[in-house]
DNA sequence: GAGAGTTTGTATAACGTTCTCCACGCGAAG
DNA sequence: CTTCGCGTGGAGAACGTTATACAAACTCTC
């Protein structure tokens, strides 16, 4: 026989004709609608089954859904950000949902780009991590197509929210430092993007509440804060600012894992032993931070919770079952390891 | 004014009234296609800014094209396929298309899934990253769907390829631990999955390479391979296989930096130092490699040529430009750091 | 100026679904 | 025997785009 050059998709008119029935009564019994009697769906589900027949998600994103959901991120290297997909996933797991990653990069104009793709591509809803696009750009979109917004406490009733209770993780990193001795303890923490117009962004949850924890312990004339980007080279960067002022911190805690072992690396490049010389604690608790070589002192996000919450939260939304915007928050852990301990010298006084 | 309670999305139907053509006109600027002159594109381009026009991509699936490219990736955790994405990310940046990721899992079946879903969703182009999936389902999908493979080296003529001389890569590894002295170099690899039927992965080129490398070097006799999961604890388990037996190795290599962080975890678990006690060699070069406090000595891929180059090559196929298969193979390249050095005591020998 | 090409714009039929109506048949109630 | 209601299946119009086919309007050439 001769090989068909292009086989066809196989489409809902060929299951139905094989069935014997109608287009409108396959749809039926694809979409469990209501109107069918179980000989019809049986012998309907015989048919696509024999066919191997699949829906073609692109026209069905014409008139219905498209089973699909989106997921923006901005940096895949982030692997806290692994643990919140994996959390995703396990809830749509069974579901006959397909998830879509989009990787945007930090900038608020590419991260756009990808949330006007997601739109453009019909899909069911979206779920965005720590979006840095203006914030009424991501209520317009919310509008129209369900959204949940991990990451900033700004809620809405336009979008659902899933958060941690970052301002309390700073806190128990503080409280732990202060504990074991340390008062000149600097934070480092993203500088975020004033144009974005969140005003509870994870970063600025993070500074309240160190700041509040450092005046809470006496320590308010302490403070110290630097700004770096979330990578190897920004901790790095900072640390090399902290580590060579005058008055150096005897503790240096990070918002995000990556940063502190950039901090890690400026402390190895000015030949500060850790934790004798100086402490570092990082943030998110992810696989790197309890690698044999490293074992960071960090704070727990629940981050496949937080995954997890916020796909249950947004199916509920798609499926219509809900119409008013919920908050949830989620509540850190620390997580204690070897690269903070009682500083040696003690701490130098004003 | 009462506000539009949800306003419709704009359509071509509006742009073409606001210019006062016919929408098939407007087709055809939006497509560049033959036919229009300059005065129509100019005052229909200027109506599609106007309107904020931005066209339907679940709409053209239905005739024409996506504009989305699909990555298929096992493990959002392991950044090698972050570098590779970044690449792809890169040569598509200012084109038309839309890069969607899908996160799959080790699964041969949740692989295959997901290509699946990649395939109704009707993007134009699949990029695979190291498939699981049975080789056949791979080849009756590109057989529609321009494709490119990353990672195995079985060419088709269905599909491109883009590989790294993987067996090449392993050599350097041997030739380096030769040159420091050791005569016991093991090799961790992967199991990967019999029943895909790819022939020539990275992991059989791999231990290829390995091997004829320990041969050349008149230590084929001293081959020891072990396979394991590409993650921390599949490192650490074959770790602590090789490092409490009898005849212990003096140098481990592994086809994955992850796992040589697992087997690091090993030796620091039966109290061996790295590298004093055993040296240990990663592959890929991720940043995990370079941070300060792990330094591992690691194989460069250069996944971002390689995700570029994929990119390149699917684009040409997508476009109709190009319609013979094509094979690209990287060169890699040893980078040496300091968990690896000349062993202490003599190897053992035999 | 007539015929032959060449541009340029439009009408319209797909594409594969969903979903609103509507028709039919049947049993129960009046 | 009507009338009503209900459960079931089907007709057919969308949805927003692409692409084919063709008509109309130009531009040459002899």
């Amino acid at each position: 026989m001769p090989e068909p050059e292009q086989r066809k998709r196989v489409t809902i008119t060929d299951v139905a004709q094989h069935a014997g029935v109608s287009t409108a009564a396959v749809s039926k019994v694809l979409r469990n609608a209501y109107g069918v009697s179980a000989a019809m769906r049986e012998k309907v589900r015989a048919s696509m089954t024999a066919l191997d027949y699949r829906p073609h998600a692109a026209a069905r994103g014409m008139r219905g859904r498209t089973y699909t959901i989106g997921v923006l991120l901005d940096n895949i290297r982030n692997t806290f950000f692994a643990d919140i997909l994996d959390g995703v996933r396990d809830q749509l797991r069974d579901s006959d949902y397909t998830i879509m990653i989009g990787a945007a990069g930090f900038g608020a104009r590419d991260q756009a780009k990808v949330i006007r793709s997601m739109v453009d591509r019909q899909m069911d809803g979206l779920i965005l991590i720590a979006p840095g696009t203006p914030r009424e750009e991501v209520l317009a979109v919310a509008r129209d197509t369900p959204t949940v917004v991990i990451g900033h406490h700004d809620a809405s009733d336009a979008h659902d929210s899933v958060a941690d209770a970052d301002a309390a993780g700073a806190a128990l990193v503080v409280d732990h430092l202060v504990a074991l001795g340390h008062r000149d303890i600097a934070l480092v923490s993203s500088p975020g993007s004033r144009a974005s117009h969140w005003k509870q962004t994870p970063e600025i949850e993070l500074t309240r509440g160190y700041t509040q924890a450092m005046e809470r312990h006496g320590l308010g004339d302490h403070v110290q804060i630097c700004k770096a980007a979330y990578s190897d080279e920004g901790g790095r960067k900072a640390g090399l600012h902290l580590l060579s002022a005058a008055r150096r911190p005897t503790a240096v805690m990070t918002g995000a894992d990556v940063a502190a072992l950039g901090v890690w690396r400026a402390a190895h490049d000015v030949g500060l032993r850790v934790p004798q010389d100086v402490s570092i604690a990082g943030y998110n608790n992810t696989a790197v931070a309890d690698l044999a070589t490293v074992q960071l002192t960090s704070v727990d996000q629940a981050g496949h919770d937080m995954g997890a919450t916020a796909a249950r939260l947004l199916i509920e939304r798609v499926e219509g079952r809900r119409d008013r915007a919920v908050q949830a928050t989620m509540t850190p852990r620390l997580v204690v390891r070897s690269s903070t301990t009682a500083p040696t010298a003690a701490p130098e006084q004003v």
